[in-house]
RNA sequence: GCCGACUUAGCUCAGUGGUAGAGCGCACGCUUCACACGCGUGAUGUCGCAAGUUCAAAUCUUGCAGUCGGCACCA
């Protein structure tokens, strides 16, 4: 038995050996360069060497544009937190703003796209604060500030070069030598410049108001750091406070009298100064100016009346905590009540709580509080109550209100500048406009003051100084504050600024000015830069503040237009978060499926709406990478005695014709045309005049053209989705499935001889333009093609960049021609498409076998139409896999039609009275043929009854434009041809 | 409470007054000399519900329902 196995083995093993050795290898060529190319495309290669190519050749750098007169194009990057790593969310919005800038350049812009990141106060604090637990067992203040920043920037000259790698690995086309970060000595001059002038203005203030308190990182965080998030399982605590009766009336009331308030938060009752109900409220009437014995604590308070208070909310009275509650701050302030702080700053009570309390956490002091309430019978019930809770964005700890003295800044003057801006000029131009513009616009119309400091050690220290006295100088340098006190013993301001501050300044910061410079070159070129990319929830954080301080400080906006795209979503439309581990990362991503596939899946998507993430599509993009190396493949395979010639495209090109036979000075050409001939051989011009063209040619050029022209209009508006959808299909189905079919015969023909030569060059040119269109959206790939595309060279090159070494990012983007856009050929070319579409589904339907041929009667009262079928046989031959086509059989009259015509054949209708018969003896199955027809008559009476309908609609064919009333009626007209002949094939089949 | 968005094919999403679209998935067929990450053919939707405007509504208006956001407040 054994042996019996052992010699399957070896028979399996000679077998597929015999297979190996007999199998034909690829043909034998001439040109290396179809041996370079896979049968699939792996991305690793090229996205490992272009890039950097490029950026050595410096062709991100807005100086390799030569042309002195080029119009600028800029965008600032959303600067990264020099802590963060790649996300969706960046290489969405990155794969726009490079999408953007790589078509700009093309176009012969002088482009900018400016990188940088940002120095994120608390998250990088937080995280050097980690890694100093972890690995030194300590804590900030035991190594002392200066030890801990200079850790920090040691940390971020470490790894702070996490996310500009992955950028470089994204390949957006960023100018790294105007790279930028928010601590740069420039930017950080700016920002002291921006607030000793805000400050003298008197719109920087310092202040002792209620804020935000985040416990856990012991920093004051703005209101827009703060989110709100709902407890369902909160509580409220109904606290009876007794009333200090007067002597004579306590005497006859037996049990003392006591005033109920509720309150989520029992410990602050430790705060409490008053107690307030609404000055109308009958029940409390005689109580308005008594006096309360506030339990646990060995204070009185007041009864005071407010117009705050609902009565018919709760009970009706409202414990005042003016130290600990922003309302209560506000009553505490009209009645003048003391501010009784009983907090520490990590949200323990103080010793203002009393010796009982103090050093308790919040929570187990409020457990205690309503213990001592009970015991003392003065816990009247505990209900249960939905809470909503202020949390600190980035640690999740509950936000405590807290009094602290802190900087402001009053935006009311910078306000009042972006609100007439957007009701002057519409500006910044939201894309969308709907919903972001109104948002927008509230949210500054209801500004409140900013709270700017921060109590970190990383980040801008506020420019201010105390002399002993407490007296606050406020200047750009030490030296300029001991001026202005006349001593040198100051301190400075232990705060640093909110990370928002520097970031507000990004756009014109990073151009060089930092208010002791105010013009520079950069800023001339490129301010206001063109487009801000950016997502929906930093509007307010960051796109509004850069408004503000650029009509501010430099006079102007920031930006013409703001592209607020939409959240990647996971695949179950959750968001992504970390704690929910449902993120999908780039990067993994990029590995799995290559960057220009991620990249042009991104911008698919981009339609301003949230999307879920779904690898299927990455990988349908993944596939079209692959299809555009493979068609590239097929090209080059067939590219000898080829290359890329543009006198193919262009009528110009017969100008350089004439040109050549009978000399420059007889014919009239401008600058433009003359630059365009330079890229054109003359000589290929001579070979191949226009009128030479296939009806296939003709109609792939107008169909580039008119991608072209739709997709630059596309752009401008930024419609990342259309123009991917249309570069989709464009590719796909009119270049792929339709040219390269249609001319596969003449490219690949044995003989060697000029026409074929002239086919190969023509589909050359136009995959290289079509290279050129994709390059925006896939980089690499079609970097990496391009160059192997033969007769690539800078000469194709936009005119601003003609002496940089040959790249497809800096060749022409193409335009389009709108004198190039043949409807005529393409209608012709829709005739030959239908034509061949409906035999195959013919032969589909009736269960022809491919390898089957077929013959085929093409019938057509239309002359014009018998001579495109005609001129085009062999195509229709190849493509709908027909036996053979005579003149005869595309030249039938009428009466010869209907006698000739085996009565066994297959029917079809095509528009323009085109009918077309498949003489199937022997194989047509006669009721299967019966079913196919009456399924068409049905559809098309389906149709037809709505079209009549519509057009014995007397008041449709009145009202409705003339143009569109004709329309229907030739298609009506058409139904009723195809219906009738349809019929009478049923009937001779019956 | 205020403001807003969304609801279209099994799934993910485009479209936005004039005959319903894509990708994926599905069905059938294909070793057709670039690509099975492919080729060909096909099926699938009272465009959330109801009313209104209009010759004409998925598209505009109003109401309702569901989903999801943003802002504010909550003793």
């Amino acid at each position: 038995k054994k042996k019996k196995i052992l010699w399957v083995f070896v028979v399996v093993f000679f077998f597929f050996l015999f297979l190996k050795l007999f199998t034909p290898t690829h043909p034998p060529t001439t040109d290396n360069r179809i041996m370079e190319l896979e049968k699939s495309y792996d991305p690793k290669q090229a996205e490992e060497t272009h890039y950097q190519t490029w950026e050595a050749n410096n062709y991100f750098a807005p100086e390799i544009n030569e042309n002195p007169n080029a119009e600028a194009f800029s965008i600032v990057i959303p600067p990264p937190n020099v802590t963060g790593s790649l996300h969706m969310g960046h290489a969405l919005q990155h794969t726009l703003m490079d999408g953007l800038t790589r078509w700009k350049r093309m176009q012969g812009y002088k482009t900018l796209f400016l990188v940088g990141v940002d120095h994120a106060g608390i998250s990088t604090q937080l995280m050097v604060t980690r890694l100093l637990k972890k690995e030194e067992h300590k804590t900030p203040q035991d190594i002392g500030r200066e030890a801990f920043t200079e850790k920090v920037w040691a940390w971020k000259n470490q790894y702070g070069d996490t996310i500009t790698k992955q950028i470089r690995r994204e390949g957006l086309s960023v100018d790294w030598s105007r790279e930028r970060f928010t601590m740069d000595e420039s930017l950080s001059i700016a920002v002291r410049n921006v607030f000793v002038q805000l400050y003298d203005e008197g719109w920087i203030y310092r202040g002792n108001r209620i804020i935000n308190w985040c416990p856990k990182d012991k920093t004051v965080l703005s209101d827009l750091e703060v989110k709100e998030e709902t407890k369902k399982d909160g509580k409220l605590y109904y606290l009876q406070y007794p009333v200090k009766e007067q002597a004579e009336t306590r005497a006859s009331v037996s049990v003392p009298r006591t005033i109920t308030v509720a309150t989520t938060r029992p410990e602050t009752m430790l705060g409490d100064t008053a107690v307030a109900v609404n000055p109308d409220d009958e029940r409390y009437t005689d109580l308005i100016g008594k006096t309360i014995e506030l339990p646990l604590t060995n204070r009185e308070i007041k009864i005071i009346a407010d117009e705050y208070v609902e009565s018919d909310f709760g009970t009706g009275a409202v414990k005042i905590t003016p130290a600990h509650d922003p309302n209560d701050y506000e009553i505490g302030l009209r009645h003048d009540l003391e501010q009784l702080n009983v907090m520490n700053n990590d949200a323990t009570m103080n010793e203002n709580a009393g010796a009982e309390f103090e050093g308790l956490d919040r929570y187990t002091a409020r457990e205690k509080v309503v213990e001592k309430f009970e015991e003392l019978g003065l816990l009247e019930k505990i209900d249960d109550y939905e809470v909503v809770l202020p949390h600190c964005e980035r640690c999740k700890t509950v936000v405590e209100p807290l009094l602290s003295d802190q900087w402001f800044v009053n935006m009311s003057e910078m306000r009042d500048l972006a609100l007439d801006l957007m009701r002057t000029e519409g500006a910044p131009h939201f894309y969308p406009q709907v919903p972001h513009e109104k948002v927008y616009t509230t949210w500054l119309e209801n500004l409140k003051d900013w709270t700017i400091s921060r109590q970190l050690w990383w980040g801008h220290q506020i420019p201010a100084w105390y002399d002993e006295d407490g007296n606050v100088f406020v200047a750009k340098t030490e030296e300029e504050a001991i001026a202005k006190a006349g001593t040198d013993n100051l301190t400075q301001d232990q705060d640093v600024l909110d990370t928002w501050f520097s970031s507000a300044l990004w756009s014109f910061s990073t151009l060089g000015w930092n208010g002791d410079v105010t013009e520079t070159e950069d800023l001339k070129t490129f301010h206001p830069t063109n487009v801000l990319v950016t997502g929906r929830d930093i509007i307010f954080l960051w796109v509004s503040r850069m408004v503000m301080t650029s009509l501010k400080f430099v006079g102007e906006k920031p930006f013409n237009d703001v592209i607020i795209h939409g959240t990647v979503l996971d695949k179950n439309s959750q968001r992504m978060s970390k704690t929910k581990m449902n993120g999908v990362d780039p990067l993994d991503v990029f590995e799995k499926y290559g960057v220009d596939a991620t990249r042009i899946t991104l911008a698919d998507s981009a339609t301003g709406a949230d999307f879920a993430w779904r690898d299927e599509k990455v990988e349908s993009f993944r596939n079209f990478a692959n299809k555009i190396w493979n068609a590239t493949r097929f090209c080059l395979m067939n590219s000898e005695g080829a290359q890329v010639d543009y006198t193919f495209l262009n009528p110009k090109a017969e100008a350089r014709e004439i040109v050549n036979l009978i000399g420059d000075e007889l014919i009239d050409i401008d600058e433009e045309d003359e630059e365009f001939l330079d890229k054109v051989d003359p000589q290929f011009a001579k070979d191949n005049p226009k009128e030479n063209l296939s009806i296939a040619d003709k109609w792939i050029i107008s169909r580039l053209n008119k991608t072209a022209i739709s997709l630059n209009k596309l752009l401008e508006n930024y419609n990342f989705h259309e123009a991917v959808q249309l570069l989709y299909h464009f590719f796909w189905d009119d270049f792929c499935d339709w040219y390269i079919e249609l001319v596969k015969d003449e490219i690949t023909s044995e003989q060697v001889n000029t026409t074929r030569d002239a086919a190969r060059s023509k589909i050359i040119t136009i995959l290289e333009q079509a290279l050129r269109l994709l390059h925006p959206f896939m980089p690499f790939l079609t970097e990496e093609l391009w160059q192997k595309l033969p007769g690539t060279s800078n000469d194709l090159h936009n005119s601003a960049y003609k002496n940089a070494d040959a790249t497809i990012m800096l060749a022409d983007f193409p335009q389009g021609d709108a004198s190039m856009v043949d409807e005529k050929s393409e209608a012709e070319m829709q005739a030959i498409i239908e034509l061949i579409t409906k035999v195959r589904n013919i032969r589909a339907e009736m269960n022809i076998k491919t390898s089957e041929r077929i013959q085929l009667f093409i019938f057509s009262t239309n002359v014009a139409l018998q001579d495109i079928f005609w001129a085009n046989k062999s195509q229709i031959i190849k493509l709908a896999r027909v036996e053979a086509i005579t003149q005869s059989d595309v030249d039938l009259s009428n009466e010869k039609y209907k006698h000739s015509i085996p009565k066994a054949s297959a029917r079809g209708v095509l528009s323009g009275n085109v009918e077309i018969a498949i003489p199937l003896e022997g194989l047509i199955d006669f009721d299967k043929e019966i079913e196919r027809l009456e399924n068409q008559i049905s559809k098309l009476d389906v149709e037809g009854e709505r079209l009549e309908k519509q057009l014995s609609n007397q008041n449709f064919v009145e009202k409705a434009p003339a143009e569109k009333v004709e329309e229907l009626r030739a298609r009506l007209s058409e139904i009723q041809n195809q219906t009738q002949t349809l019929g009478e094939n049923l009937t001779a089949l019956q």
